[in-house]
DNA sequence: GCAAAAGTGTTTTCAATACACCCATGG
DNA sequence: CCATGGGTGTATTGAAAACACTTTTGC
């Protein structure tokens, strides 16, 4: 504990009318291209922390929920469609922001890279970018210790089979789908026990098409069975 | 979305020097006696809700974290000894409070029915009371609905092997064990069946003590073993 | 035809499940 | 002695793990 008060000596300094903290929200949106798991962040124009990165967010309003307003976030600063969102965790470090108390909630969102390519909008007045998560680059505020705790956190999730479905929604290869785990689990696992896995328990089927143009034999598209059971496939 | 205003009047609006909106802190402790789940609930001494339960908690102040509080609501309000804590949530609906808006950040913290009781003590200026978690009073607030996202967390939570341990620290039998489990995943275990997949596994050693004093044949006691892989072990 | 990447089948191991009888205590 | 609750062993099933060669494409 960092602080000294009693309970009667708090209890009054929360009386206080002066009540200067505010809350914000910040968001890691996630998604997966080319087998590599990637996070957008978005750079800093002003100061403090110009030129750094920074995760998208905002002051949150008297008049809006926390879900409210990371949903508006998305929309309006990134641009990007409505996507699947979790709240993660809540920080409230003291020195978080320089001049005032700020707490800031957490979410991490979700799209895919088909519907990311079909609804990505460039846009001008805010400058942003997928960074893999193994590359950050330098950012602002108390925000790499923030990004390391949602990507944590979104690495437990991955393994879930309704998050994996919503990242890959339909159309990709097993081998593909196998270098996320391998990735997030930090291990190697057999190309013939996975597929065993995936298939005989009845996780995906095979669409009947597959992934032509690149080196070495095509690889059989898959997409997930419509109703699977919610499960940690790892 | 229940805000229509655009993005550029929402910025205006958060200029607004009036930043009338709190923070507080809200902690669901939970324990287990006798094979029941049981959460702390405190009742409301004035208006609103007087006489209705509620989560113990406070409003956070500028100089401290929000661990730091509910730290401080744990051992000042309630009088117990410093415990496992988890933050859950933060529910920003904007009706949760009838005055004003009230952010609340909340909490599950962990007891040991030992530690309980070694520690308990009665305080006159706090009604505290340990109710079934299938047997929730009359509650104030929006607190029905966050004890119900509480219990849910614990329950997702409890399957886990390291936070059994620390709700059994030493000395349990395998049919109180089961039970916990048979309560939370509402199913039946086989006696013969769990006592394998614990003692086999390695999760639990035998203390070479029984449970004397109880009607039919007294249970051999339990310890967790000092060295187990966090893993949910049903 | 060769490099690159994907597809396939069998055996072994180990945990999960199903199932019925005996044992220790209190009253 | 009987009611109550706890302890024990075996056989079966099914998923996980280990393991090597063949197939399809681009160049």
């Amino acid at each position: 504990m960092s602080v000294l008060l009693t309970q009667k000596e708090k209890n009054m300094s929360s009386i206080n009318t002066d009540y200067n903290q505010k809350l914000e929200t910040l968001i890691g949106v996630f998604t997966i291209d080319k087998g590599k798991i990637k996070i957008l962040l978005m750079r800093k124009k002003k100061d403090p922390y110009k030129g750094y990165w920074i995760l998208p967010g905002e002051i949150l309003n008297t008049n809006e929920t926390l879900e409210d307003n990371i949903t508006d976030v998305v929309c309006d600063k990134l641009g990007l469609p409505t996507m699947y969102i979790e709240q993660c965790y809540t920080f409230s470090n003291l020195n978080r922001h320089l001049e005032e108390r700020v707490v800031a909630t957490t979410f991490i969102g979700l799209i895919d890279n088909i519907t990311l390519v079909l609804k990505k909008q460039d846009r001008d007045d805010v400058e942003i970018e997928w960074f893999d998560i193994n590359a950050i680059p330098k950012t602002g505020y108390d925000h790499d210790k923030i990004i390391n705790k949602l990507i944590e956190y979104f690495k437990k999730r991955i393994i879930n089979s309704n998050i994996l479905k919503i990242l890959f929604p339909s159309d990709f290869t097993l081998p593909e789908l196998q270098k996320i785990y391998e990735q997030i689990l930090n291990i190697s696992i057999d190309r013939r026990n996975f597929r065993k896995k995936l298939i005989n328990l009845g996780y995906v089927v095979d669409t009947g098409d597959v992934n032509e143009g690149y080196m070495g034999r095509p690889a059989k598209l898959y997409r997930f069975s419509d109703d699977i059971q919610e499960r940690n496939l790892f």
